[in-house]
DNA sequence: CCTGTCCTGACAGCGGGCTGACGCCATGCA
DNA sequence: TGCATGGCGTCAGCCCGCTGTCAGGACAGG
């Protein structure tokens, strides 16, 4: 996997470096947003490790921009942020994972594995669940053949559904997905995007255990 | 999940216990390491919230003895002591986390349910017991190839059997695993309870013992 | 047979879950 | 800058199914 890390710290740079080498991926280090910039517009990564605090920007609007222009190449955020508001403004600028520093070298392998697997894409895989197609690449849905477009938050949580399927999941570690790691909902939020989500792609796809949590349904 | 507690303080403990199963644990509670070192060698658990400073040995001690046996556990401290030096050396024995009392309740919530979700990772280790096919993680099971749906206090009750496989367990014995002290139940609610859950999973499953308890049964 | 224990169908209360509605905020457009 | 739009979090009221309770019957032991 071709993954490009941007980040200006020398030392945290080069652990990473290698232990996502040491992993069997292959590296390319940039200290400079303008510099990673010139590089994603060429050749094309799996994945980005995105430092938020640059000496020329902040990484979030290198991130927005980066969506803006259509590019779904997935973003892990590496930060010593670790305000409830910075990760739910990264998360809503497009990354797909975030990582608080100082974290673990084995725990980064693992959220790379994941976001890897997610998108081990030969060309478009597509995952039909019942009367839906699902293309987690090019985030579209498919229903009964009609497109079903869903918001950031929609998908954000339907994906958790679905790389689990089967398993039951709690509010808890729903919000975890939605709001990286522990922010705090007050209110009913997960019933509610549950029941949009349901509004959007039928009423079977998820189903509650009550005092317990959702699953994805059988399709 | 089956946490284990660890504290010799008697109105924390009380508290604490009660927290956790209000938030659908089932807990053993003990107060002295020697005991807690059997009861860890025999069922396992999912999770150990372990006090520091017990009267019969340092809570550290114990911890990186479990670590040496290869126990991963996932271990939360608590404890009154809050120099840095004390945090350190607990990580580096090989807590998951670390709380410094007084802690909030609700906090204890939090992360307990953020350790345990991230041990929750696939693959999912599935337990066959008979006809009963039981995957923790997911909560699901499935009788003869048939998905079992049950409800939060069936899940609870029925993990209570799990945890202990062929042990005899009282009615008040289970009426802890479910209830926080003080919801005393005064009817024939754990008969009610465990009828319902035969219905469903087979009338083998769990077995009488007269005037003594349940247990489970060979599968 | 008697007695104590256990099982289970029935039922009501309530607390968790669902969803329509609303307001805030960010974004887009003129 | 003002207006329109759409996403999102919050709230309130309704609804439904879980759950504790009870009662009557079944069962085991003596």
């Amino acid at each position: 996997m071709r993954i490009l890390l941007i980040e200006d710290d020398m030392v945290l740079g080069a652990a990473v470096r290698d232990q996502v080498a040491a992993d069997g991926h292959s590296v390319d280090w940039m200290q400079r947003l303008d510099a990673a910039g010139d590089a994603m517009a060429g050749a094309g990564f799996d994945l980005v490790l995105l430092d938020l605090m640059l000496p020329d920007g902040r990484g979030i609007v290198f991130l927005r921009r980066l969506r803006a222009r259509g590019d779904v190449t997935p973003v892990i955020i590496l930060t010593a942020l670790d305000q409830i508001s910075d990760r739910i403004e990264g998360l809503n600028a497009g990354a797909d994972d975030y990582l608080v520093k100082p974290f673990d070298l084995a725990e980064l392998s693992a959220r790379i594995g994941s976001v890897a697997r997610r998108y081990a894409g030969n060309p478009n895989p597509i995952v039909t669940h019942g009367p839906l197609e699902i293309d987690l690449a090019a985030r579209s849905i498919h229903r009964d053949g009609r497109p079903v477009t869903l918001t950031a938050r929609e998908w954000a949580l339907f994906e958790a559904f679905l790389s689990r399927p089967g398993q039951l999941l709690s509010r808890a570690q729903l919000e975890d997905k939605l709001y990286a790691f522990g922010a705090e909902v007050e209110s009913n939020t997960i019933e509610v995007h549950v029941s949009r989500l349901r509004k959007k792609l039928g009423t079977g796809v998820i189903v509650t255990e009550r005092g317990l949590g959702y699953r994805l349904g059988r399709g």
